[in-house]
DNA sequence: CACATTTCTAAGCATTTGCTTAGAAATAAA
DNA sequence: TTTATTTCTAAGCAAATGCTTAGAAATGTG
């Protein structure tokens, strides 16, 4: 009954995704989404609604394509050492060609702070706290520790993380790996 | 032989910082700028050239005013104990209004990424490295400690400091307690 | 084929961006 | 007071921003 789209909004979402990543929101134009996506800003708009629009459906797909490593920390069965996999597959997830791009959801919290659309901001603290309990599912797996610990050593993990992740965009691999064997040593 | 300037540079850069601080540089217009600072863009462009200008100044500026607890840092002979003094330090130091603002050089370099104007990322840079260098003496005054483990533990308390400055801009501040001692456990 | 319906192209909208400029206002020195 | 020099006001510039729209191009259904 009609034509039908020459794209596919999960493939262009994909590729808004990469730009994002790498330049954070403000930095992304409209204008340079069309180039990245390969469709026009009519396209955009009709199947997105928004710059905001597009944003919120790179989270989305942000979070689907991180579920590669958070999977294997969700299975994992090692306790803390679960855990510390999960910090050396996150350096691998999110290395670029310069490994420099830290996590989408990190950077896009610091741009945005308190000031970011409150959708989105939903979205990216759900996922921390996600993060979060899977750190505190895991510490259970190690019998020895009390329950009290477990809290305190999730937030420090958690917070770790958002270490991590900033880290990764200026220190070099070696003194990433000091941080994590560091880090673990505390628990 | 002329008429002289109505603002003071130095107490104006004082309060265009305060603005980069709380929305980062891209989200900082130059109209907000001549709010904030309450001279008109002449005086702006004829006192900084630019607005990387005025954003150059008030890292400086940031780095003379952060300097306060620096320098406790800098003179203090506790060894870690010290160094875990400074974390908390840090929070007091970076609390706003709402305890949002993180650290202004880590929220450029996270925002700017290598992106960002050389000049500026260069003052970023050494800034750290200035902060780990302390780490480094710090740490050097527990006499029970290897050189080796010195310089993996200044890497470790620098990027911890990095998640530290994004933590504080979206974690209440107990989870940050919770970082900073676990954080110290074994050090 | 015919055509209703959707997608696409590309031009254009108002607003905001960083930055500049012409001319009025002020002022230290002669 | 006069005057040379600087600072200030406020208007304006081109370019970029997010978003919209009119009309051409395509296509599944009858």
């Amino acid at each position: 009954m009609a034509r039908s789209k020459q794209y596919n909004e999960e493939e262009v979402i994909e590729k808004a995704m990469g730009l994002f990543w790498r330049n954070g929101y403000g930095n992304t134009s409209v204008r340079m989404l069309e180039k990245e996506m390969g469709i026009n800003q009519f396209s955009i708009y009709s199947s997105f609604g928004s710059k905001n629009g597009v944003f919120l459906e790179c989270i989305k797909s942000y979070k689907k394509k991180i579920h590669r490593i958070t999977e294997i920390l969700e299975k994992s069965n090692n306790g803390v050492i679960g855990i510390k996999q999960y910090f050396y597959d996150f350096l691998e997830f999110s290395k670029d060609d310069n490994g420099k791009k830290g996590c989408l959801v990190t950077n896009t919290v610091n741009e945005l702070g308190e000031h970011g659309d409150p959708i989105i901001m939903t979205e990216l603290k759900s996922f921390f706290n996600e993060i979060k309990t899977l750190f505190a599912n895991n510490l259970k797996q190690d019998k020895n520790k009390a329950q009290e610990s477990i809290d305190k050593q999730a937030n420090y993990l958690a917070a770790s993380m958002l270490g991590l992740s900033l880290a990764s965009k200026i220190l070099r691999r070696e003194q990433l790996e000091d941080f994590i064997e560091t880090a673990f040593n505390n628990l």
